[in-house]
DNA sequence: ATTTTCCTTTACGTAAACGTAAACCTTGAT
DNA sequence: ATCAAGGTTTACGTTTACGTAAAGGAAAAT
């Protein structure tokens, strides 16, 4: 049996369609350590790790993680495996306030849904109120 | 009946402490029209109605919410009494959006969590393992 | 062959959300 | 009276996360 697989590649421009971001963007997060692209020649070669870490990086993003605390994330958990008791401690510490971020998120969230809904029957009582006085209007005139 | 209710006030410093940001930040959403604080000569006083807001304004923070996008949803809920339709349609439109971004958050956050505890999983097993190892070296020591 | 089409690097620019410092009232406590 | 504690304005500085432009290499299409 053969155990080199080959594996599925990108180019900068699949991902930045896939994703919906620039280039200069996918660059960037290169630049910061959170991408690691092989080369060929001198153009950058993305592997479906990469791409998974995009992915981590954007929804990260949209979860209010800046792109040192995703790398901090990442560099951690590869290095759970080789991780000497300190590193795991320090990362179970980090889990921890990662968790309680999101529960506090999730409250957030919640209590925001409620409001967004309240906020749409308001409107939409007043729009029905503006309506019905432009019908009452078309009767008079 | 007297319908002058007297109507608890905070100094800028209140609500820092109370919320935990910089009297800085506090004069900057100001500035930026999220608060309208009367004044006592050219000291600020604060309302319960500003308090809701700066509260409102760091959920929003968390939430990915910029300023701006929060100042405009005050500002609509503000007007709807005496919205017109277009203002009203407007205003529905993004509150759907916004309910559809948090939507997301949601997926999000459910993924994240799963994965914070997957990752933890992962921590806990190989501490165990590092621990289990250093017996065994204390055992041959 | 040359014009697109992608890709590259380098580097300056920018918006958002404050931080920080200077320089100044005012007011209650010592 | 003076001094510390809190308040003020003005204004420049800083970080993050890219945008944008310049200047160019390589390959594929016309």
């Amino acid at each position: 049996m053969n155990t080199t697989t080959k594996i599925r590649t990108y180019s900068i421009s699949d991902l930045a369609k896939e994703f919906d971001v620039t280039t200069r963007t996918i660059r960037f997060y290169e630049q910061q350590g959170l991408l690691n692209p092989t080369r060929q020649g001198q153009t950058r070669i993305y592997s479906p790790k990469d791409r998974v870490r995009l992915m981590l990086t954007l929804r990260g993003k949209r979860l209010g993680f800046s792109l040192a605390e995703s790398k901090e994330l990442f560099d951690m958990y590869d290095s759970t495996t080789e991780g000497d008791e300190k590193q795991l401690l320090y990362m179970l510490n980090i889990l921890e306030k990662k968790q309680a971020d999101m529960r506090q998120q999730l409250r957030d969230i919640q209590r925001l849904q409620e409001e967004l809904n309240n906020a749409e029957d308001r409107c939409l009582e007043a729009l029905n109120k503006v309506r019905s006085g432009k019908r009452q209007k078309q009767k008079a005139g």
